[in-house]
RNA sequence: GCCCCGGUAGCUCAGCAGGAUAGAGCAGCCGCCUCCUAAGCGGCAGGUCGGACGUUCGAAUCGUCUCCGGGGCGCCA
């Protein structure tokens, strides 16, 4: 309908350029929005003022003139100029009306498009390295990255989800470590567990697995283990170089088979906790990409070779370093250290490159917030390949914090105290998590209250949604038993009759809905969805407050249950989308 | 020091490709169940849109400066 006036001002101006009131060179942007007041009609145009200024006209004459030439429309009913200049427009009662028809129709294809022309899209997000339980941190990531995935494939796209696994890298082998050494402590090695080591209670898990599957097998004495290794940070040492001495430690004595043990006892254990707890919270990855694949299958090397034949890369106190400066970067950055090793940097622009090779026509990387100064340089890097950096899109989402009794709880990995995402939805339910995850915009720092949360009081706003959903259901069911029926076809035949003032509300809200996806979606806005439905739920109330669905009319029972049924489909659609149930009673 | 995000009602937040009297939830106060679930509805009250200047017919929205809060700036991943 917004197309359809935006093409009627069009061919009025068109008109009043042959007629040479108007500079025929003239190439207005016109802009047509609902209206906030239903006064003002039901869209609005601000296009003579825009024009006033160069066509040399009172806004209001030339407003006048525009309607003049617009051309007759069957859906518009009214035309009129309001306030300064603005050209307001009057819809149909039946036009609006007709949604509810389409509602019925579509069912629950209602509110999908082909917009994206399916597009090859590739969404990655959370990519929480495997060392741990996700936290409930990584839950807003996750919420994001599905919902926006699924609002994508909703209007047309054709997206992949993919979970970047940091399979490689030092935190791997500290987790390695840890686990061997709870190992150790559960045969009664007795030894000092590093600061620096993981400490949550699920090593102590995989180290119990491991004793009782292998026994001792990979027990050494306490003196073998720490023996010439520099002090930890208690005693006043280094806790980093304590660490490191411990990884050269442990492989020396589990020789390379027995650390491959502990390192994938840590890793498989880890990530398949992840992927369950992703599956149960109803995120689902296409792809699971192990960065350990890119050394294997010599990407990084290739990557870097590129670079180097591209005259990008210098060499400097034994170390290469990528010149991302020349891209836009602040400073230039190590991909191989002088001691041989690549950076994370180096597999990432690896990663970044395999990408853009497997044809994804958008990429878009879901990062918190806290990476935001790693972006100029993957920008740079992606330039640097040759590749189209506007193919790419970072969007950072700011940290959930956390508080619980009015205080902020503070989280960390390695200390193992953290409130981990499992936790969260357990004691406050998938429904409500997914929601209030999305609930505002991804660049707003979150507060989320546990306690609040957490208590299933009547606050929460998914409630109110999920329950006028439910009283559809429970009026329908209703039905029988006061022995009347619900013809949907006769209600069709009925929608005029639906004239009182919450009727049109709730038709022109429910008409409203595939705007919405259309717009969360192409600009990655999940709350806006979330918005719309507790307006479309509110509207709902009210209407269920202010009249009755199960009357004696035929007609107008019909042409009722066709309206709720309608918006019933539509809050089911829109909850479909955000990951939340529509229980059909409360 | 540089960079990113935020500063709108007591609290948590929408609105920000400029537009007609700035919205919602919660909290507060007052009403509404002989009637399809009161997990609901209606009403009242509540705001110098952090501040200043600028652009504009018009600024919460755009620009510059400034103040406050959060985060980031490694041969870590």
């Amino acid at each position: 309908m917004k197309n359809n006036i935006e093409d009627l001002i069009n061919q009025a101006i068109n008109k009043l350029q042959q007629q040479g009131m108007l500079d025929a060179s003239l190439q207005p942007n016109i802009q047509v929005t609902r209206t906030r007041d239903v006064a003002h009609g039901d869209f609005a145009s601000n296009i003579a003022m825009m024009l006033s200024k160069p066509a040399g006209k009172n806004p209001r004459d030339l407003a006048q003139a525009l309607i003049d030439a617009l051309p007759d429309n069957e859906h518009v009913h009214k035309v009129e100029i309001a306030g300064p200049g603005f050209i307001n427009f009057f819809i149909h009662q039946q036009t609006t009306l007709d949604i509810i028809r389409t509602i019925l129709e579509r069912g629950d294809r209602f509110g999908t498009s082909e917009v994206g022309q399916g597009e090859k899209v590739q969404i990655e997000f959370v990519s929480a390295n495997p060392t741990g339980p996700l936290h409930v941190g990584h839950g807003r990531g996750a919420a994001y990255g599905a919902t926006v995935g699924s609002l994508m494939r909703a209007v047309g796209y054709d997206v992949d989800c993919e979970y970047y696994v940091n399979d490689a890298g030092r935190q791997m082998n500290i987790l390695a470590v840890s686990v061997w050494l709870r190992y150790l402590q559960q045969l009664d090695v007795s030894i000092t567990f590093p600061v620096n080591g993981y400490k949550g209670d699920y090593v102590l898990d995989i180290a119990a697995e491991l004793v009782n599957k292998y026994g001792g097998v990979y027990a050494h004495e306490a003196k073998q283990v720490m023996n010439g290794i520099p002090a930890d940070e208690p005693d006043g040492g280094d806790k980093e170089i304590h660490i490191d001495a411990l990884i050269e430690r442990t492989k020396l004595l589990l020789g390379d088979d027995g650390y491959r043990v502990m390192f994938e006892a840590g890793l498989d254990s880890i990530l398949a906790d992840i992927a369950e707890d992703l599956e149960e919270f109803g995120v689902h990855y296409d792809v699971w990409y192990s960065e350990q694949t890119l050394a294997d299958r010599k990407l990084i090397e290739k990557a870097v070779q590129q670079l180097q034949d591209a005259g990008h890369i210098y060499e400097d106190k034994g170390a290469l370093w990528f010149r991302s400066t020349s891209f836009g970067d602040e400073k230039d950055r190590v991909i191989i250290r002088d001691n041989g090793q690549a950076t994370y940097f180096a597999s990432d622009i690896a990663y970044h490159m395999d990408k853009f090779a497997r044809g994804f026509h958008r990429v878009i990387n879901i990062w918190g917030a806290d990476h935001h100064g790693y972006v100029p340089r993957v920008k740079a890097a992606i330039k640097a390949l040759g590749e189209d950096e506007s193919k790419l899109d970072i969007l950072l989402v700011q940290f959930a914090i956390l508080y619980r009794g009015g205080e902020r709880v503070q989280m960390s990995t390695r200390s193992g105290s953290f409130v981990t995402l499992r936790e969260l939805r357990e004691e406050v339910g998938n429904d409500a998590a997914r929601f209030f995850y999305v609930m505002r915009k991804c660049e707003q720092h979150m507060d989320f209250d546990l306690d609040l949360a957490k208590s299933q009081s009547n606050d929460n706003p998914v409630y109110y949604i999920q329950y006028a959903h439910a009283r559809v259901c429970s009026v329908l069911r209703q039905l029988a038993e006061k022995n009347m029926s619900h013809d949907i076809a006769a209600g069709n035949e009925n929608l005029a009759l639906l004239t009182e003032s919450h009727e049109t509300d709730l038709a022109i809200q429910l008409v409203k809905y595939p705007e919405v996806v259309e717009k969360a979606a192409v600009n990655a806005e999940p709350h806006l969805l979330v918005h719309y439905l507790r307006e479309l739920a509110n509207q709902f109330h009210t209407y269920y407050n202010a009249h009755q669905f199960i009357v004696e009319d035929d007609d107008i029972r019909n042409a009722r249950l066709n309206l709720i049924s309608a918006a019933s489909q539509v809050i089911y659609n829109g909850l479909h989308l955000l990951g939340v149930s529509a229980p059909e009673s409360m």
